[in-house]
DNA sequence: TAGATTGTTAATCGATTAACAATC
DNA sequence: TAGATTGTTAATCGATTAACAATC
C-alpha cells in the first residue's frame, strides 16, 4: 500500500478488496456525468452482465471515447474485448459518488416548489432522506407533504445538529437566499442545491449548486430565435 | 448594410436602429451566462445608469474579463472609461435571447412537480405563458392550479398548434418521457425542458435542456464525500 | 488464433483569463 | 490631461475525441 503521500485520496478507504484506487482529481465534467452512466447501467438489460462503452454512449447520449476516459478515472473496471462488468461498475460510481450511505436533507422554503420537491420520488430513491422543510410563515409550521413536518426557521441550528444534515435545498424567493444561506453555513451545512435565482456568495467551505428554471427556459429561447432569424433571413 | 452572406445572422432582424449587429456564433457558455447578467443589471443600483464589468462580475460571481468577452458577442456596448449602459445593455441582451416577445408553454405532466411548476412565478415574469397542462391521468383533467387548465394528453396536438406553442415542459415519469417527447416533436415543439431523469433521444431540430435534480445532488455528494476523505485521510 | 473492446496517447477544440493598447 | 474602463489579443487551461497499441 502506498504511503498517505503518493495518493490525492483513495477509493479504497470505503471500498472493497477487490477495487482498484481512485487516484488524483476525477474532472468536474466527469462527475457530472457520472450520475448520467449510473442511471444508463441501472437501466441496462437485466439479463446482461457486460456493457461495453459503446453502449453506454448510445444510451447516455455521448462519444463512446469519453466514456472510457471518464470511466478510466475510476480506475481499471473494463474487460478489454469484453466490456465493463456492469455490477461492479455500478458499485464503484456509487462510491466515488458517495452514495454509499444515506444523506439527511433539508428543504429550505415551503412554498409551491418546496412542497413539490418534498414530495418528489426522485430524492428518496437516490438515497436522499428529507428530514424536514423550513418556512418563515408560522401559518405554514405543521404538518407537511409527505409526513414530513414544516418547522419554524428557529429550529433550523437544532435540526442540522442533531439529525446531522449535510445537504439543504434552499426553495425560498431570490431576495431572501442569500441571507438564509449564510445561515445554513453557520449551522454547519456543507452542500447547498439552490432554486432561488440568485448568485450565492458563500465561503469555500461551502459546495453550491445553482438550479435555474427561468434561465433554463432563456437559453431554450436563444436558440428559438435563432433558428427563426435563420429560416427568415 | 453587408450582404447576407457577410453575417450568419444578424441581431438587427428584431432590433433598434442605434444597436449594432451581432455577427457570428455566440459560445454557448457565453449564452448561459446572459440569463444571469440580466438578472444581475435588473437588480442594479436602481439609479445608476452605467455598470462595470467588474462590478457586474462581483455580482455574477465571475471573472470581469469573463464579462467584458462575453459581452464583447452582443456588439459594442460598453463606454471606455465609464462602463455599460444598463438600459441599453439590458435590451440588448433581452433580444439577443430573444425575450423581446412571450412564449406560449405547454407542462406535460400534472404530477406534483408539474403543479407546482404551474404555479411557478419565475415562469411567468420571465415572459413564459403556461397555456395548459397535460397528463394521462382522465382524473387529473379539469381546472389546474393557477387557473391553468389540465387536459387530457388527446388535446396535445390541437393546442400547440391552435395557441402556436413552442417550448413544452416535461414533468412525466422517466418511462414515459421518450414517447412523450417524441409526440411533442411531431407536434411541432422546437424546444423541451426536460425534467424526466433520462436522456431523450430526439431529431436535431429540437433543442433539449435537462434539469435533473438528484444527478445535482449526487454531484454535491461527490464533494462532501471527498472532503470527509481528506479530513479523516 | 481472430475478433472485440479497453485504456491511453496525442491532436484538436473550446473556454477562461491576464495583460494592455485603445479610447472615453 | 489624468484616470478609468473597455475591447481584444495571446497565453493558458481544460475538455473532447480520434486513433491505436495493449490485451482479453
Amino acid at each position: 500500500m502506498p504511503g498517505p503521500s503518493a495518493v490525492l485520496w483513495d477509493g479504497d478507504v470505503l471500498g472493497g478488496p477487490r477495487l482498484a484506487s481512485v487516484r488524483g482529481r476525477i474532472p468536474p465534467t466527469t462527475i457530472s456525468r457520472l450520475p448520467i452512466y449510473l442511471r444508463c447501467l441501472a437501466a441496462a438489460s437485466p439479463g446482461a452482465t457486460f456493457c461495453s462503452s459503446e453502449q453506454l454512449a448510445e444510451i447516455a447520449g455521448v462519444n463512446s471515447a469519453q466514456v472510457r476516459k471518464d470511466l478510466s478515472y475510476l480506475g481499471s473496471y473494463g474487460v478489454r474485448g469484453v466490456g465493463y462488468n456492469i455490477a461492479e461498475l455500478e458499485a464503484q460510481i456509487r462510491r466515488v459518488l458517495g452514495l454509499d450511505r444515506e444523506y439527511p436533507t433539508v428543504i429550505v422554503g415551503a412554498g409551491n416548489l418546496g412542497r413539490a420537491l418534498a414530495r418528489y420520488d426522485g430524492f428518496a430513491d437516490a438515497g436522499f432522506r428529507v428530514v424536514a422543510l423550513f418556512d418563515v410563515d408560522p401559518a405554514k409550521v405543521g404538518p407537511g407533504p409527505a409526513g414530513i413536518p414544516i418547522l419554524a426557521m428557529g429550529e433550523l441550528e437544532r435540526v442540522v445538529r442533531d439529525e446531522d444534515v449535510a445537504i439543504a435545498i434552499l426553495a425560498v424567493p431570490a431576495s431572501a437566499a442569500q441571507g438564509v444561506a449564510e445561515r445554513l453555513a453557520e449551522a454547519g451545512i456543507r452542500s447547498i442545491l439552490n432554486f432561488a435565482p440568485t448568485v450565492l456568495r458563500i465561503g469555500d467551505g461551502v459546495e453550491v449548486r445553482r438550479v435555474d428554471l427561468s434561465t433554463e427556459l432563456q437559453i431554450l429561447t436563444y436558440h428559438l430565435r435563432s433558428r427563426l432569424l435563420s429560416e427568415s433571413g
